[in-house]
DNA sequence: ATCGCATGTGAATGGTCTTTACATGAGCCG
DNA sequence: CGGCTCATGTAAAGACCATTCACATGCGAT
């Protein structure tokens, strides 16, 4: 609707890198060239997967948004799906970042690093929902993008690497294969932020807090593997 | 006029005049009126979304599976999604009875029925992934259709006074809420079921099978609560 | 300064969704 | 039996979207 613009704005030329407030919004001043389409064609598809679900944008949703015409992001992706592909990457790559912050090399100590690893986790997907919608949600293929895979195996990595000194701490006699524990957590981590992540109006709502029904699911799963938190 | 355009999905619909009851098509002999149309679009649905995703089928797509004109699902469905939320709600009618049959109210034992009552459910997944999609992945908000939200409640529930079984079954002094426990168990197996159960190419292999990963995460979990299998 | 090429435009094509006016026939009531 | 009514289905029309193609623009290399 408003894709064209051109009776207002009195667009400054000169290389307009729009690094200022306006940034957020759609159609910000720029000239017959764009100059960062493609970025803010993955800005624009995180947004309106925010509001509408990741089923409901369009490739022309994403290019009004951005403010240029509906033949304009096929310079830069094939097609619809081409662009969640990337931004699944893109996502993959942020939450590894999370992960890997949230996890600290596991300081000061392997339980309290895991905690802040499964509130890291949660966090993510309700403060990037959009990110996480493209990553788990959207049924994008593995291959739809070269290093899609790749990005999630690093991200999956923080988690396995976790896990491997996590079981360390588990009686010898009875250690448990570190994949199977990091592949437990993630399914329960994800499960939960699936279920229950998001305040959306639209999902079932928690009798208690997120975090606390996973930090409580930890707790019985370490337990289970004959792991105590050190008191 | 003929509104399968004789592309598609082998449909087995079309002219054919099945007096044979096929459960294919309960609409049967075809004149002007249907018959039994809604029931029809629901079957419709279901095969689109198995073959296409949830996001990947259309009201008019259902209509052409049908034999109908584009239209005529609208004389029975406010729109695309409420199709959807009709399936959910009927995937958790089904949904439920699965669980209540694999759980069977705890016979021989608590433990047994339990890992049956998980093996139910990622069989669910398996076996209807288009119930599945619709029931947790399609976004369908809780109140699109009046008696979802119960629908899924009552399939909880089974979940549910399962969960209060097992905990019986706890040192009294550490007994942990049933609620908590059910939540744990649903998230865990969801998360499973969500991440990979499907063998679609599109999501990650796993390097045991999911229900042997299943069995594995109740058996640590049960231990976490002070419950150890009888042997 | 010029030229090539990446990037963006406009228009055209073909498909889909959704609504509206009209058609059909099943069930009901006399 | 005959007519009425209403649920159900059809046809046609309007709007939107995906995709492509010829063409325009101007950035950056030379």
């Amino acid at each position: 609707m408003r894709w064209s613009k051109s009776g207002g704005h009195g667009d400054t030329r000169g290389g307009s890198r729009d690094g200022g407030a306006g940034d957020a919004g759609p159609g910000g001043p720029r000239g017959y060239h764009h100059g960062n389409l493609r970025e803010t064609l993955i800005r624009a598809a995180l947004e309106l997967i925010k509001e509408k679900g990741p089923a409901g944008f369009t490739f022309a949703d994403a290019a009004r948004w951005a403010g240029v015409s509906p033949a304009a992001p096929y310079r830069h992706f094939r097609d619809r799906d081409a662009l969640l592909a990337d931004v699944a990457r893109r996502g993959f790559d942020q939450f590894e970042a999370a992960l890997t912050r949230a996890w600290d090399e596991g300081k000061p100590n392997t339980f309290a690093a895991f905690d802040r690893l499964g509130k890291a986790y949660l966090d993510f997907a309700r403060r990037e929902p959009a990110y996480y919608s493209a990553m788990f949600e959207a049924g994008v293929p593995l291959d739809a993008d070269p290093g899609l895979k790749d990005a999630g195996d690093r991200a999956f990595a923080v988690l396995r690497r976790a896990a491997e000194k996590l079981v360390l701490q588990a009686p010898e006699k009875e250690r448990p294969p570190a994949l199977m524990v990091a592949l437990h957590i993630w399914s329960l981590t994800h499960g939960i932020a699936s279920l229950f992540g998001r305040g959306d109006a639209a999902r079932r709502t928690l009798p208690m807090p997120a975090d606390d029904l996973l930090e409580a699911g930890f707790l019985v799963y370490l337990k289970g593997l004959g792991i105590t938190a050190p008191r």
